[in-house]
DNA sequence: CGTTCTACGTATACCGTTCTACGTCAAGAA
DNA sequence: TTCTTGACGTAGAACGGTATACGTAGAACG
């Protein structure tokens, strides 16, 4: 009988066995290696057509390559991932790649279980979402897996890419558009950070521009930043007490398009009219901003952009690149009804 | 020098030479296996701790298990499979089991290929969510790799396990609803089959339950639906077209939450008022009902619930059982403003 | 006291690939 | 002819674990 592996799994010891070759001489065809003519890589195709040869990751994986690029997203609830993955697919189609994807829940102790268990499986590549971790633990990992960071700002001497938009310009549209429409108590609502405050993550680069803009408007004085976590529970029970404050704010800055829905449900249930009471603004433009009962003004970053070129890098990477990269988009406001100007 | 492997990773030989035992004994160690004294276990934790030493996942599926459990979601966007994953989550967190997930964006040649990636990377088991292929093709699949299918009805004689809500008699709680409710002319609005309408989907015994329902209500000559693909453009076009048709129905009833928030929002564009001209319903009961400005009524199926019973049930084909187990939620109705009863 | 368990460790084949080193053959150069 | 050279194939050692078979020592038993 012809040696098959365990499940009865066709192995490359059958289908040199048929094409009447080396294994060796399969694992070239399989590789598109050299020293190959065309009439043995045409027997060979044939065989494994014929036999429905698989390789098997794992065993490919011993020493060479898996064909598995490992993606880390913080949660599955904001729909913003999504549109970054799909063009990380877009990017990958035509490739052999198999893309997975790991959830870390925004929880470090995840984030670092997950990479290395990405790393245990030998994936050729990582590519991670907006991370929390601090800044040498990214390093550390991308000395031993070629590594893209996406939503995480560098901070000089990198061994692994970025792809950004830029936050901090970002957070200053949005600011100078609720200026110039005539708001003045502009809160920011900021994603938590437990204190950490890392000068890498998106959030902190949003508080700056706010800032910043908050400054050259002249309204230093009105700056005002509240962290809440990223439970509806939490959420509205933090905006609810903002709103229901002596000094209830005119509008508010939220660091997500999803936390800004949350907004619009609790102004809705005590009924404030946005924007005629409170003006509300997302980030990064997910479908929801859309829908016509949201009608939420956000930033966008184009998120399949962001995901084309990060998983373009992360190819280039995996082939050899040792430079870091670090590719940033320009951000761009869509207002909507959300934010009108007031009356 | 101890021995190291590729990136100077640690390797069972170096555990094993600093804790001064063979190869085979930190082995089982690892694997909790038979036939270790708790002192000599002692000894080899110690080592791999002092080590570092993570076991490599690839050389482990060559002979044994990979601990790795494999997801297929149809999409990143609906927040349903983001619930289930929670309840996935939630049951695998004390064990050692990594999960990874691949999105199949519903196509079916994208399901095929990603499952095949999941077995060739030698995973130890498979969840798959709400797929489009036929049943006998899952059976195949079932047959290479422990399988348990969420959001996918049985049909008898499976080598897989399944876990559902009752879809048929979640769909008739909608309709019974709005026929209290004092509503007519209510639409089915159905994700799209490219006419497989396969038998396993859930969207096929919602509408079972849709026509049963209906039928039963004396409203057999008012049954009406209508397909939409996933995309924002194409439901909304279809939703703009059938709410300005002649015979406007006066309620839609949507196969998941997310096209109903399409539906309020075209209705929002036209001006008709929910529920006053028009009723909506959805399905899975996301958070996103639960906003303010959507108020959608909706099937509450537990996604925790299911994701958890899932889990279970794959833990359990992985150690071994065989025959197939099925395990059904009862639906809810969970009715908010968009379905209040006509004055 | 010899025999038989039982508990614990070890030696080693094996998993399915990749990759290095080497052999062979034909064509061209000297 | 003889020697290179390059193209093509092959043999076999890795890769880092797991699992099986076996050895050994001490305890229990008759």
């Amino acid at each position: 009988m012809a040696p098959r592996g365990k499940n009865g799994r066709v192995t490359i010891k059958e289908v040199a066995g048929d094409a009447g070759v080396s294994v060796a001489a399969v694992s070239k065809v399989l590789r598109d290696a050299y020293g190959v003519s065309d009439q043995l890589r045409a027997r060979v195709r044939a065989s494994m057509a014929k036999l429905g040869y698989r390789p098997l990751a794992a065993a490919r994986g011993m020493r060479g390559q898996t064909y598995t690029l490992g993606f880390m997203i913080p949660d599955l609830h904001n729909p913003f991932f999504a549109d970054i993955m799909a063009g990380v697919n877009t990017a990958l189609e035509r490739t052999q790649y198999q893309t997975l994807l790991g959830v870390s829940d925004s929880a470090e102790p995840n984030e670092k279980a997950l990479i290395e268990a990405m790393i245990d499986r030998q994936m050729d590549g990582i590519m991670v979402i907006g991370p929390r971790m601090p800044i040498d633990e990214v390093r550390d990992f991308a000395a031993r897996i070629p590594t893209v960071l996406v939503a995480y700002h560098p901070g000089g001497g990198e061994n692994f890419d970025t792809v950004n938009n830029d936050d901090q310009r970002g957070a200053e549209l949005v600011v100078q558009h609720l200026i110039a429409g005539g708001y003045r108590q502009i809160v920011y609502l900021s994603q938590q950070t437990h204190g950490a405050n890392l000068a890498a993550m998106v959030t902190t680069r949003r508080e700056a521009g706010y800032r910043a803009a908050m400054q050259a408007g002249g309204l230093a004085r009105n700056i005002r930043v509240v962290e809440a976590t990223q439970t509806s529970r939490e959420i509205q029970s933090v905006v609810r007490h903002l709103l229901e404050s002596r000094n209830r704010p005119d509008a508010i800055f939220c660091w997500t398009d999803f936390i800004g829905l949350e907004v619009l449900s609790v102004a809705h249930d005590l009924n404030l009219s946005v924007p005629g009471d409170l003006a509300v603004v997302g980030y990064d433009n997910t479908w929801h901003c859309d829908l016509a009962q949201n009608a939420l003004t956000s930033i966008d970053q184009s998120g399949q952009v962001l995901g084309l070129q990060a998983a373009r890098l992360l190819i280039e990477r995996i082939g050899g690149r040792e430079q870091p990269e670090h590719f940033v988009v320009t951000p761009r406001l869509v207002a909507r009804a959300s934010s009108a100007p007031r009356a």
